[in-house]
RNA sequence: GCCGAGAUGGCGGAAUUGGCAGACGCAACGGACUUAAAAUCCGUUGGUACUAAGUACCGUGCGGGUUCAAGUCCCGCUCUCGGCACCA
């Protein structure tokens, strides 16, 4: 008998899939089309197991559609600009070309092992010219719809980077990527105008109703709609106004003082000349203190009297402004109301300043007055102290109070996002450059459309400190004005490779267009993705802005759907030695070395058997060499059976009823499997579901001797069997496929159907209980009635036993499942 | 603080609608084969107790409840993980 020798096969049946087109996609054809995404990767290095597991799962779902009949689309590419290469560059004295090209051939070839079924004549790379053209021209669509703007604004700058980074990339407080503290600097940057979208980017995340609910928690959390009121305040004796937002205007009564963020322009022209200098030392202080200690919650309330008095709309009681280092210059207006006892923040800014508190809504838990207030009331109750509305509740007012301030004119409903402006320009070489052109004489003006690409250039100067590197290369730099042909600069940032990102799954289906960047009426008919799968930490960036950009191009009527991704699945990450895969840890297990040891198979199942696929797990080597186990007992099995087949001299068979337990075990496995593609991927029971039909088969083996073996039953196991491995294993597939003398391959067979006449049993066994505990268990026939149960039941030894004697108070009975007696 | 997910043997995990808790795999232990090892095969494996081949009791984070019956449903907690967070 052959050893189980992947090493051998696997290759083969690689290029034989290869040469004869089997993962090539038809776009045009009319096959009802399933459009199978995964994230792709970044090109550093090499992968590692977690990224194969984001791939096997991908793949399992394109192979098992094929196998149901549907035209599948399974691309792969790279996203290929970014700073790891530019990085590279710096320390190796590499090109960042030549180096992420190498990667990505590197890649290919660990992924070409995989037996993974891509269509690799669709491949994009983002870094390439016939790809990022089209990224600059998306620019430009969004340009000249007003989408792409350049503004003065603090933005958030990585000084280890030497970049400015989207409020996306920056996590409590650091740069994402290298972890550095994140600076804030005043700089003119490129900004989309994502916030334009904010609403119907939440609106649109009912309808998805195929994604993770914590995807969508993550995405709303993130855009941070509230709801409340725009309030006008007069200014004390001045004819001035200073308006603020807030989520509850069922607490103006309550408001005792004003405060502004120290960025904001009004604390110059609010502040008495008596108090100038006061206030000038405490905006220098803040201006030195760095903005994430500041704005973290633990800090101090801190603040500085204006001396100038707004007036309270609602009741004209004169109240104090304040310039505080708790208000932040980004959301609202830079400026608050502040209702000290219904506030935390104001609550402790008013203790610390002497400033009075006056309760409006009553707690009803814990009456009591303003002075012995403990901690602020944040919650809902009869509002005190407050006019005409006293006497309400408060969380019933609130329309109310809303609408009285409009009649009054005093404001207007208003509604507020956290969610800022996609910052999209990097100071960084390794990206698609911003097309547009700055002219003596016409200011800015964008790149023609005809004129794209603008061409990243090859050489220049990366220690450019702080600059961008595209400065340094003089004839990138000079440009003629495309309007009067005057002398004039290009643009040297560079976009954020999430721009690029954000649009990929759309050139997957026309990637070598020259003239444009989709074919509109394709792309339609294949999009959205019909499942997406990768990691959750793209949740709210790569999620968020392919979301954006996809309805962008939907409302400039390029496409006519409003939701990339249909069905998401985020997958967890793969651990080992308890943490993260990393070159510096030393923990990476490369898959050339699993395919090398085990084959592609054992790793692929693995990848898939080491837990539910959306969870985290941990990378073990006596895992593997379970799997690998049970890979080659089925190899054994299925070799035994085509030698004896082979051998052509067995007897009649007479098992018929380990026949039917077999044919059944099939059957059943069928059954599961399907459903556990279908329902959420779990893939891990799937595979546990083909290890118990392995066993059982095995066992049928083992334990019938040879000349009885029901050949016809071996051969329908084999048949079907088969077709069910190969999404999972299809090197194995295909070899036993070939070696059980089947013409064809079977990645082209049909997926296989339940015979449910397969699945019924003669006998069930039915649960004996005595008041909910197990006291027996009894086989009997199938659809024994009620009575004949009761019956059986009673007769029971261990039942009479539990009884005592006693007559049963009632008498439960399930069918073919369970009987309860009661006492 | 707000939002989301979760807690089951030594470990990873399984359990359609409430109906045998622990499938499948790992690890461990015992056995067969072998000069030996590896590989392979067969078996045992939640805990405790005993009059021990059986039987009883306990057992799905904790405390209550509903039900003939709860890992699963309801109420109240604890802890873990993830996200957001001085967002007015």
């Amino acid at each position: 008998m052959n050893e189980y020798n992947p090493q051998e096969f696997e290759k083969r049946w690689q290029d034989t899939w290869e040469n004869n087109g089997l993962n090539r996609t038809d776009i045009k054809s009319e096959k009802e089309k399933f459009y199978a995404l995964v994230m792709f990767p970044y090109p550093s290095g090499t992968i590692h197991v977690g990224h194969v597991k984001n791939y096997v799962i991908g793949d399992v779902v394109a192979r098992y559609k094929r196998h149901k009949g549907f035209n599948v689309l399974n691309p792969f590419g790279f996203d290929s600009f970014g700073l790891p290469a530019e990085n590279a560059a710096i320390a190796n004295n590499i090109h960042p070309g030549i180096w992420t090209r190498k990667n990505v051939e590197t890649i290919t070839k660990q992924i070409k092992k995989l037996g993974i079924s891509y269509d690799w004549e669709k491949q994009v790379s983002t870094c390439e010219e016939d790809y990022y053209r089209w990224t600059q021209y998306i620019f430009l669509k969004l340009y000249e719809n007003g989408l792409a703007y350049r503004k003065n604004a603090a933005v958030n700058w990585c000084p280890k980077c030497n970049t400015v980074l989207a409020n996306e990339q920056v996590k409590d407080g650091c740069c994402e990527r290298c972890g550095s503290v994140v600076e804030l600097r005043q700089l003119e940057q490129w900004f989309f105008k994502i916030t334009d979208y904010a609403e119907r980017l939440l609106e649109d995340l009912d309808g998805l109703d195929e994604w993770p609910e914590h995807v969508k928690t993550m995405q709303r959390n993130w855009i941070g709609k509230s709801k409340g009121a725009e309030v006008r305040f007069e200014i004390d004796g001045e004819n001035k106004t200073l308006e603020v937002f807030t989520t509850r205007p069922d607490t103006l009564w309550g408001v005792t003082f004003m405060a502004l963020a120290p960025e904001s322009p009004l604390v110059q022209e609010l502040t008495a000349d008596d108090r100038k200098e006061e206030v000038e030392e405490f905006l220098e202080k803040m201006t030195k203190e760095d903005r994430f200690t500041r704005a973290s919650e633990e800090a101090e309330k801190e603040g500085v009297f204006l001396g100038k008095y707004a007036v309270n709309p609602v009741n004209g009681e004169k109240i104090p402004i304040y310039v505080a280092n708790y208000i932040l210059m980004e959301y609202g207006t830079g400026a608050i109301m502040a209702v000290p006892a219904h506030d935390q923040r104001d609550f402790d800014f008013a203790r610390k300043y002497g400033i009075p508190i006056n309760v409006v809504i009553e707690d009803p838990e814990n009456p009591g007055s303003s002075d012995q207030m403990l901690k602020p009331f944040t919650g809902t109750g009869i509002m005190v102290n407050s006019g005409k509305f006293s006497g309400m509740p408060s969380d019933q007012s609130l329309a109310k109070v809303i609408q009285w301030l409009e009649e009054k004119q005093l404001g207007k409903s208003s509604i507020q996002y956290k969610l800022r402006d996609w910052l999209i320009s990097r100071q960084r070489y390794w990206g698609a450059p911003i097309p547009m052109i700055y002219c003596e004489e016409c200011g800015m003006v964008p790149v023609s459309e005809n004129d794209l690409p603008v061409k990243l250039p090859h050489d220049v100067n990366f220690d450019s400190s702080g600059k961008s590197p595209l400065t340094t290369n003089g004839s990138f730099l000079n440009a003629t004005c495309p309007k009067c042909g005057g002398k004039a600069r290009r643009e040297v940032d560079t976009m954020d490779t999430f721009v690029d990102s954000s649009w990929y799954y759309l050139r997957y289906i026309n990637p070598k267009d020259e003239n444009k960047p989709f074919e509109t009426e394709d792309v339609n008919r294949w999009l959205p993705v019909d499942q997406y799968i990768g990691g959750v930490e793209h949740a709210i960036l790569h999620l968020l802005y392919s979301r954006f950009l996809t309805k962008v191009l939907y409302d400039l009527k390029l496409i006519d759907f409003k939701e990339p991704f249909k069905n998401l699945f985020t997958q967890g990450m793969i651990y080992k030695d308890g943490f993260k895969m990393s070159k510096s840890k030393g923990n990476v297990v490369s898959p050339d070395e699993m395919v090398e040891e085990y084959g592609a198979d054992t790793l692929r199942v693995y990848s898939l058997f080491i837990g539910p696929p959306e969870k985290d797990a941990e990378w073990t080597d006596s895992g593997i060499e379970g799997v690998h186990r049970f890979i080659k007992r089925i190899w054994t099995s299925f070799q035994v059976i085509i030698e004896s087949a082979n051998a052509n001299s067995l007897g009649e068979h007479k098992t018929a009823k380990a026949d039917k337990e077999l044919r059944r075990k099939l059957h059943w496995m069928i059954e599961k499997i399907t459903r556990d593609i279908e329902v959420d991927f779990h893939f891990n029971t799937a595979i546990s579901g083909m290890m118990e039909m392995s066993n059982e088969l095995h066992r049928y083996l083992n334990e019938i001797p040879r000349e009885e073996w029901d050949m016809g039953l071996l051969g329908e196991v084999i048949e079907k069997f088969s077709v069910i491995l190969s999404p999972f294993a299809p090197h194995l597939a295909e070899e036993i496929w070939s070696l059980s003398g089947k013409s064809g391959l079977v990645v082209e067979q049909k997926w296989p159907e339940v015979d449910p006449a397969a699945l019924e049993v003669d006998e069930v066994e039915i649960i004996i209980q005595v008041n909910g505990k197990l006291r027996d268990k009894i086989s009997v026939g199938k659809g024994e009635n009620r009575d004949t149960l009761e019956s059986i039941a009673m007769s029971s030894e261990n039942v009479q036993r539990h009884l005592e004697g006693k007559i049963p108070r009632k008498v439960i009975v399930i069918p073919d499942k369970l009987v309860n007696i009661v006492l």
